[in-house]
DNA sequence: AATACATATAATTATATATTAATGTTCATT
DNA sequence: AATGAACATTAATATATAATTATATGTATT
C-alpha cells in the first residue's frame, strides 16, 4: 500500500538506539563488538538493530576475519541524510554515552 | 536523553495513517469528519493520530463552529518538509484511497 | 433546556516492536 | 579436529503502539 514503504523507513529511524548507531557510523565504520561496548547493551540486541538497518539498505556489512564491520550506505537517501545531519557527531556521542553509562552505574 | 526527541519525531512520522494525513494537509486544511471519511476509519482513531501530531507541533488545530480543522505547521521543521516532499499529493492520494476502499469493499 | 452533530477521552483488545536468554554458525588459533 | 571469540538467529517474554467500542464534552439549533 502507498506510504507504507516510507512509513517503514521512518519507523526504522524512529528508535534511539538505531539513531545512535547511525550517528556513530557517520564518522567511521565499527564492528559489532565495538558497538556492544559503546552502547552498553547485549550483543544480540545490537545485532537485531543492525539487521533491521541492513534490511532496509541503510548500512553495509563487511566481514573482515573474525569481525563484521558496519558502515553507512545513505548516498542515495536524501531524507536519511537530513536526519543524520541533525544528530550529534561521534565525539559528542561518545562522551554523552560515557557520561550516561557512569550515571547509570552510580544508581 | 540524547537522540530521544529526534527518535520521537521520527516515530511520529513512521506511521502510514499519519503520513497520509500529512500528505492530505499539504494541499489544504481538513476537519476531522473529512479525514474520517477519506481514510475510511473510525473517528476516535483519526482523533488519536491528530492528537499525536498536534502534541509534537506538526499540525495546528482550529475550531470553527462545530468543526475542528487541522492544518500543517512545518515551516520550522526542515526534516519533516523533506519527508512531505516524498509523499504523493492530495489528488493522487485521494484516488488511491478511493481505489483502495473499493477493493476492500469487494472482498 | 432538549436534541443532534462533531470531536475528544477512556478503556479494552489486538498487534507490532523491543529485549533477553539460549543456541547455532563462522572464522582463527592451536 | 578441538577450542575460543565474534556474530547471527531463534524463541520467549515484556512493552509499546494502534484500532475499536463505549462514553463524555462541547457547540449549534430548536
Amino acid at each position: 500500500m502507498f506510504n507504507m514503504e516510507m512509513a517503514e523507513k521512518l519507523k526504522l529511524l524512529g528508535d534511539k538506539t538505531r539513531l545512535t548507531i547511525l550517528g556513530l557510523l557517520k564518522d567511521k565504520e565499527w564492528c559489532v563488538c565495538d558497538l556492544v561496548e559503546i552502547l552498553n547493551m547485549s550483543q544480540p540486541g545490537v545485532s537485531q538493530h543492525l539487521r533491521k538497518l541492513k534490511a532496509q539498505g541503510v548500512v553495509n556489512e563487511t566481514r573482515r576475519g573474525q569481525w563484521v564491520y558496519y558502515s553507512l550506505n545513505v548516498e542515495d537517501k536524501p531524507y536519511i541524510q537530513v536526519v543524520l545531519n541533525e544528530l550529534p557527531d561521534t565525539q559528542t556521542l561518545l562522551s554523552l554515552l560515557k557520561k550516561n553509562y557512569i550515571e547509570a552505574a552510580c544508581d
